[in-house]
DNA sequence: TAAATATGTTAACATTATTAACATAAAAAA
DNA sequence: TTTTTTATGTTAATAATGTTAACATATTTA
């Protein structure tokens, strides 16, 4: 039985190449010793991929797609808009952290290019309009003035930095959620912590 | 005139590996073209720094000292609690902005591992207890109740993750800055706006 | 002055990404 | 069915990397 044409190493490569991710992080991902762990030749990966930023990228592609459902599932729950924006946070942290190096190689420096990979940038602008459009839409109700939306729009940019400062902070290691009350909670806390902006330092 | 000993081969490398660092980021950054760039044998740079690590670790203490002295300078303008709160913000985000390599030096991935190099850890830790201290202090009235302290202590969270939210997204890429105003205003914008936490979600 | 240490060097090893040259199975065209 | 093309394998080579070993010389110390 001649080992040509198996007619899976695309997915088997990917599923190796998430194993490895998730357990070492891109660092301890080589093309060679996926290829080896495959069970197939070191050049094999090549004709399936466009080298190591093109599995990068599909590993990329699919844990955004990942993430994109989970922060759709929560902003479809017909919560009132407040507290729609706090789910999706506490969404969007806890993806962070149940999958650190995923959510690194979204938002990191070791992504491929975003205009190399046009199929890549899609899955990323659909995530981020997700954030954006739930936090945005204000309960869906249309009718916003020019001042309303961009209001809006900085309500997004507020509440999609804070849930990210978070995560990011957590999966390096800089701040441990307590293990002994739901990370929801956490995150919740954080974000209703009022800083007390004195007004005349805000130019809206 | 022989090149032994020209004695300056660790600053000189160290120069050099900044300078890498900051126009191509780490990955840029190998040994042997750091010692090539120096003008030096490629095992030279073993003599004076742990491997790579080693030197990835000198360039982030440098970095850290930087950055830290930028905080406590502005912790150190005498400013009303809310407004150093803010201040300091701004400068968390500039200085990530701009030395974005050396800001994701010295929280991410590629950072060497902090007990390996304790001059490291302490040289983190120096910063992160600036931002503590100066969030936390309250005007330095010294004389806080339990329930303060906590509740100080969630201000400084709630501070510094909003701070390196803005700031990651920022040098990600994911968000941009307006040019049309200075970063201060932006950065207070965003801090500004209140996501309106609906009371019954939080345990505080 | 003699020994020890610090700081160089070259050469080697193992690993990596990538490509070229070649081989065969499967699919498409004749 | 036969032939051609394409997809999917392979091995071998190239160039780069981090690291270490073996060796050499300058500097410091005893």
């Amino acid at each position: 039985m001649s080992k040509y044409h198996h007619g899976d190493v695309r997915n088997v490569l990917l599923r190796e190449a998430e194993t490895i991710l998730r357990t070492e992080g891109p660092g301890g991902l080589s093309l060679r010793r996926l290829a080896r762990l495959t069970g197939v030749s070191e050049a094999a990966p090549y004709r399936h991929f466009d080298g190591k930023d093109g599995i990068l990228a599909a590993v990329a592609i699919a844990a955004l797609n990942r993430f994109g459902d989970r922060l759709e599932e929560t902003a479809q729950r017909n919560l009132p808009h407040e507290e729609r924006i706090m789910a999706l946070s506490a969404a969007y942290v806890e993806f962070a952290i149940e999958n650190p190096q995923h959510f690194r190689l979204i938002f990191g420096r070791e992504r491929p290019p975003l205009d190399q990979y046009p199929e890549l940038r899609d899955a990323a602008d659909a995530v981020f309009d997700i954030v954006q459009r739930s936090v945005t839409n204000l309960d869906q109700r249309g009718n916003m003035t020019l001042a309303d939306a961009a209001s809006a729009y900085n309500r997004a940019l507020a509440a999609w930095s804070r849930a990210h400062g978070i995560a990011t902070l957590a999966i390096d290691g800089m701040i441990s959620p307590p293990t002994d009350q739901p990370l929801q909670d956490f995150v919740f806390g954080l974000l209703a912590e009022d800083l007390s902006v004195p007004a005349n330092l805000t130019t809206k």
